[in-house]
DNA sequence: ACATATCTGTCATTGAAGCGTCATAAGTCA
DNA sequence: TGACTTATGACGCTTCAATGACAGATATGT
C-alpha cells in the first residue's frame, strides 16, 4: 500500500525538490501552498501524513497544525513541520502544538524521508509491515485479518499460516514437504496428503463469493511438484 | 499514570541533567550506561520509552536499537536517539534502524521533553491522561470512567486495565501471554486461562444493554492466537 | 476491629471448531 | 488403457474457548 503525503509549502523550488524525492521513494504526493486549502485537502484526500511549512500563505503553519488537531477526522493525522526558524522556542512550540516531528531548513531530502518513514512506521504499522498483499488478497498479520477484494475471509489457524507463507513468497512453488516444514514445523510428522486437504480448505474459503459462486482460483496446483500462489488465469480449463 | 523512561547514557553530567528534567516533568527514570544492561532493563522494567545515546559502553547505541527492534517484546518500544554526531548520514542511519526520533548534542532538555511527549502522545495516549475512544466505547483514563454508547459501564480494576490496553491498540490481536505481560505485569505468575475469564467479565460488562439484552461484541476471539478489540462484528457470511 | 461486599485466580464441565486420515472420485500423462 | 497424481466428502479425535462455580484475597464501610 502506497502512503499518500500532503505537502504544504509555498517555495516553488522546495516543492519540486521534495516532491521529486518523495515520489522517487514511492509516496503519492498532493501539494498546496495555501493554508486554507491545506485543511480542505487534508479532509478530502485523506493523506497518511502531512509535511507542513511554517511560513505559508493565508494561514500560518502552526495555525493549520492546530486546526488539524482540533478536527476529529484529522486529529490523528501525523504532521512533520518544516521551517526556516531554528529557534528552540519555535521547535518546542511546534511539537507542543501537535506536530510529530520537526525539521529545520536547510534540510536534506534524505533525512526528511527518513523522518517521514520513522513517523509512519510507528503510527501506521500497516504501511510498513504486518500487511501482506497479492492479487486482491490482503492479510494483516497483526490484526489477524484477511480480505479478498475487500470482503472479509474467515480462515482457521492452519489455513491462515498457510496463506501467510504463500503471500510471503508469491509465485513460488512449494512441495508438500516444504510446506509441512514451513507451516506445520520441522519436527511435526503428518501425512503429506494432509497438505492437500488444507489447500482445499484454503481455496474454499478464499474463493468463496458472496452469492455462492466461485472467484478465480489463485492457488495453482503444479502436478508432481506442489502448490503456488499465482495470479495467472492460466488454468481456467473452462 | 506516570510514564517510565529508560535513559541509556554514560556521561555522568548528562545523566544528571536529563534525569533532573525528566523527573521534574513527572516521568519515572531508570538509568544505565551499559548497552547489555540496557537490553535487560528494557525487558524487565517495561519502560514506556527509551532515550538512547549512540556512544555507550559494551554495545553501540545503534546495535542496542537494532536488538530492541528485533525482540518481540520490545519491537514497539519508542526510541529517541541521542548523539554528539550531527552528521546527516548518521541521523538517517539512526532513523532507519528504528529510532523514532533523533536529537543532536548539545540539545536543550526542554526540546528533548517536547519530543518525548510528542512520541508518547502518539503511542500511549493513555499516558497523557486523555480520552480514549473506539467504536462507541469511551474511556476517561484520569476519571477512571467508561461508557458504551453514552451509557456508563462498571468495570473492575483488571478489566479496566485490560480494556485500556485494547483501546490503546485497537484492532491488534494479543496473545494471552502478551496480555499478561502488558496488563498483569511481567513478573506476575498467573495461568494463561485466567485471561479468558477476565475477557468474559469484560465482555459481560461492556456488552450489557439496559434492557437485559446484549450489544454486539467488540472483542474478537482469534482461535489459537488471542483476542482483539474490533469494530467488525459482521463477519459471518463469506 | 469487624463484617460485608467486591475482586481475583483457578478449576471442571460443556460445546464447538479445527485437525489429520482415509476411501473414493476425478483428472492427467505416457 | 494403465499408472499415477490430485480433489473431495466424511468421520473420529483432539484441542481450544466459554462458562458457571468457588474459595481465598482485598477493599470498603461502620
Amino acid at each position: 500500500m502506497r502512503a499518500k503525503i500532503l505537502l504544504v509549502e509555498d517555495d516553488a523550488s522546495l516543492i519540486e525538490l521534495v516532491t521529486y524525492n518523495l515520489e522517487k521513494e514511492g509516496f503519492d504526493v498532493v501539494r498546496t501552498g495555501d493554508g486554507e486549502e491545506a485543511l480542505t485537502l487534508a479532509e478530502e484526500e485523506k493523506p497518511d501524513l502531512v509535511v507542513l511549512d511554517w511560513m505559508i500563505a493565508n494561514l500560518s503553519g502552526i495555525e493549520v497544525c492546530r486546526r488539524l488537531r482540533r478536527a476529529p477526522t484529522t486529529a490523528n493525522l501525523p504532521i512533520v513541520m518544516l521551517t526556516a526558524r531554528g529557534d528552540e522556542a519555535d521547535r518546542i512550540r511546534g511539537l507542543e502544538t501537535g506536530a510529530d516531528d520537526y525539521m529545520t531548513k536547510p534540510f536534506s531530502p534524505r533525512e526528511l524521508i527518513a523522518r517521514i518513514r520513522a513517523v509512519l512506521r510507528r503510527l501506521r504499522p500497516a504501511l510498513q509491515g504486518g500487511q501482506l498483499e497479492f492479487a486482491g488478497i490482503t492479510m494483516d498479520t497483526t490484526a489477524h485479518r484477511v480480505t479478498r477484494d475487500g470482503r472479509n475471509v474467515q480462515l482457521g489457524p492452519t489455513e491462515f499460516r498457510l496463506l501467510r507463507h504463500f503471500l510471503e513468497h508469491p509465485g513460488r512453488v512449494f512441495s508438500r514437504e516444504q510446506l509441512l516444514d514451513a507451516v506445520w514445523g520441522r519436527d511435526v510428522y503428518v501425512e503429506q496428503r494432509t497438505v492437500d486437504v488444507h489447500i482445499r480448505r484454503l481455496r474454499k474459503a478464499v474463493n468463496a463469493a458472496p452469492d455462492g459462486s466461485e472467484l478465480p482460483d489463485l492457488i495453482r496446483t503444479v502436478r508432481s511438484a506442489g502448490y503456488s500462489l499465482d495470479a495467472t488465469p492460466a488454468m481456467q480449463a473452462a
